[in-house]
DNA sequence: TCAAGTATTGAACTTTTGTTCACGCTGTGA
DNA sequence: TCACAGCGTGAACAAAAGTTCAATACTTGA
C-alpha cells in the first residue's frame, strides 16, 4: 500500500485527501502512509545539484584553519536532528570523495553512525580497516569495526577486521596486544589507507567515547593539566594543535600520530559546544584535511580564531 | 542557488520559513524556487515500489480485453494532468519492460510525447525506428521520428530515420514512396521491432493527428459508413476490431496491419472518452497486448463491453 | 528621456499537510 | 465476566505550503 500513495502523491501530485477518497481510508491514514513512506525508504529524494549549502562559510572556514575543505550542515534547535544533519552531509561528502581502491581508516566516533542511513547503496569496492579496536559490551558507543562493516555492506567494499579491545587495561598488555599477527596485520593495513575517517574526542564529560572508557581514574586530570584539550583516537593534543604524550595513548590499540598523519586525505567529522576547541587544535596540528562539521560550531571556531 | 535550496528542504527538513531566514529571501521565494527545482528536475522523487496503482481494475480490464496486460493511470478533472499522469504511467510501463536489444517501432501518438519528461536519462541501447513518416510543419503533433529521436537520446540507444511524409498525397506516391531504398530499409527494420509503441486515432474530430492530416475530404466519411471506430498508423478498423479497407492507407508510408500484429509485445498508449470504443475494438482485433490507459476510461470501457 | 509593457516581489489569503488528543476497539489476565 | 493496558482511529486544531494580486522594479523601444 505504501508505494501506491506514495506513486499517487509523489508522481502524480495527489493531496492527501484525493488519495484518501481514491483508496478509500481517511485523509489521516494517507498522511501517516507518507510518513511511513519516507521513513522506510520507500520514497527518496534525490537532489541533482553539487552545490554546497554554505560555500562562502566552508571557504572561510577551509582557509582559517588551514585545509583542504569543509563541509557544512544547517544547525536546529533540536540536537538529534543537528546530528542527522550532519550524518546527511559526511554521506555527501563520503560519496563524493570514496574512489574504488580506497583503503578507508575507520576510527571512534558516535558520529559516523548517523552518516549510515544516508548513504545510498553503491558498488565502489572500498576496502575499510577499523583503526582501532572495538569496546566490547558497549551498546551505546559504536565500534569503528561495526562502522567498517556498515560502511563495506552499504558502499559494496570488503571490511577488515581488528580483533582487539580499543583500550588496553595496561600498556604491557596493549604492546603485546599490537604484536598478535592479526592485530598486526591490520594495523599494518591501516596505515596505508588512503582515506582516514575520524571523530574528535574532547577533555569534558560527554565529549566522546573515549572519555567514558577511561572514567574517573585520575587519567582525566593528568592530561588537563598537560594542556590536552582532545583527541584523535586516542592520540591527545594541546590548544596549539602539538602533540601530548599520555599513559591512554600507550593503552590504545591503534595508530599512533604520526601514521595518522601520514595519510593523504584525513576527514573529521565533529559538531557541538564542546567540540569547538578542539577543531581548532586538530586544524592547528595537521591531523584534518577535510571537516565535515555543522554550522554553529563553524560559526564558533571563526570567532574563537579571531 | 535552486539545489542549495532543495537540499535544505528536502535533506534536512527544513521549513520554507527556515531557509528563507537562513538565505535572507522571502518564504515566498524559497517556495517558487522549490516549485522550479521540482519542474527542472533538480529534485527527484523515487518511489521504490513495483506495486501498481489500480492492480484489481488492472487485472479485470486486461482480462475483459484478453490482453497480456494494463497499467492505469489516475483520473482528475484537468485534461493536461490527465495526459501527464498517463505519461508518466507510460514512462513506467516503457523503463520496466524495454531491453538493451529490442527494436521498437515508434507509432504517431500525440500521447507519447507526455511519456518523455517522465523517464528517466539511462542507457539501455535500444534501436527506436518511427513505424511511420514524419508529418512536416506540424509543430501540434509530434513526429514517430522526433519521439524515436528523443527516445534513443534520454534512454540512450539509436534512432532510425524514416525520411517519408507520413501521408502522401496520393496511393501511387505512396507506392513509389515505399519503394525508395532508405525508406524501405527504415521500414524492413520496422517490420523486425520487437516492441510497437502505438497511440489509437478515432474517428471523432480531435481524436487523433491522422483526422486533422485528412481534413474534409470526404474519405473520413466513407470510413464510418463502412463501420469504422477507429485506427492505429493509419489502418482503420471496426468496432468488432475488424480491418477495414481504406484509401487513406495506401497513402501512409508505414506497416500494415498484419505487420502490426506480428510484432510480439504491442503496447498502446491512449485515454479519454472518444478512445472508449477504439480501445475496445483494438483489444478485440489482437492490435494490442498492453495497454497504458486512466481510470476513467478504463472503468467506461469496462461498462460499455459489460 | 520617457512611456508602455513586462517581470518580480511579498502581504494576505487559501489550501494542504502535520499533530494532538479523546474515544473506542481488541485482547489479556484476574 | 470484567477491568485495564495498548493500540489504532479520525475530528479538531496547528503549522506549513501554495496561490493570488496589487504594487513596485526593471526592460525596451521610440
Amino acid at each position: 500500500m505504501l508505494g501506491r500513495v506514495a506513486e499517487l502523491h509523489y508522481k502524480h501530485d495527489m493531496t492527501h485527501q484525493e488519495i484518501a477518497n481514491l483508496m478509500g481510508v481517511s485523509r489521516v491514514q494517507v498522511t501517516r502512509m507518507l510518513a511511513r513512506a519516507r521513513a522506510e525508504g520507500v520514497v527518496e529524494f534525490i537532489v541533482h545539484s553539487d552545490e554546497s549549502i554554505f560555500p562562502e562559510l566552508e571557504g572561510r572556514l577551509a582557509s582559517a584553519l588551514g585545509i583542504e575543505k569543509v563541509w557544512i550542515s544547517p544547525s536546529f534547535d533540536d540536537e538529534e536532528k543537528n546530528f542527522d544533519s550532519l550524518g546527511a552531509v559526511a554521506a555527501q561528502f563520503l560519496s563524493s570523495t570514496l574512489k574504488p581502491n580506497d583503503i578507508v581508516a575507520v576510527g571512534l566516533s558516535a558520529t559516523l553512525e548517523y552518516m549510515l542511513p544516508h548513504l545510498k547503496k553503491a558498488s565502489i569496492g572500498a576496502t575499510f580497516v577499523p583503526a582501532l579496536g572495538s569496546r566490547p559490551g558497549s551498546a551505546l558507543t559504536v565500534n569503528p569495526h561495526e562502522i567498517a562493516n556498515d560502511l563495506a555492506d552499504i558502499l559494496g567494499g570488503t571490511a577488515r577486521h581488528l580483533p582487539a579491545p580499543f583500550l588496553m587495561a595496561s600498556e604491557e598488555s596493549a604492546e603485546m596486544m599490537r604484536r598478535e599477527p592479526d592485530v598486526a596485520a591490520t594495523l599494518e593495513l591501516a596505515r596505508k589507507a588512503t582515506l582516514g575517517l575520524y571523530g574528535l574526542g574532547g577533555t569534558e564529560p560527554g565529549t566522546g567515547p573515549l572519555i567514558e572508557a577511561i572514567g574517573p581514574s585520575g587519567e582525566l586530570e593528568k592530561l588537563t593539566k598537560a594542556g590536552a584539550v582532545g583527541d584523535v583516537s586516542g592520540i591527545y593534543f594541546n590548544a596549539q594543535g602539538e602533540y601530548v604524550p599520555s599513559s591512554v595513548e600507550k593503552r590504545i590499540i591503534g595508530l599512533s600520530l604520526d601514521e595518522i598523519k601520514s595519510i593523504p586525505r584525513r576527514a573529521v567529522v565533529a559538531r557541538g559546544e564542546g567540540k569547538v576547541d578542539v577543531i581548532t587544535a586538530a586544524g592547528r596540528s595537521g591531523i584534518l584535511s577535510h571537516l565535515v562539521t555543522d554550522q554553529a560550531t563553524a560559526t564558533r571556531i571563526l570567532q574563537s580564531i579571531s
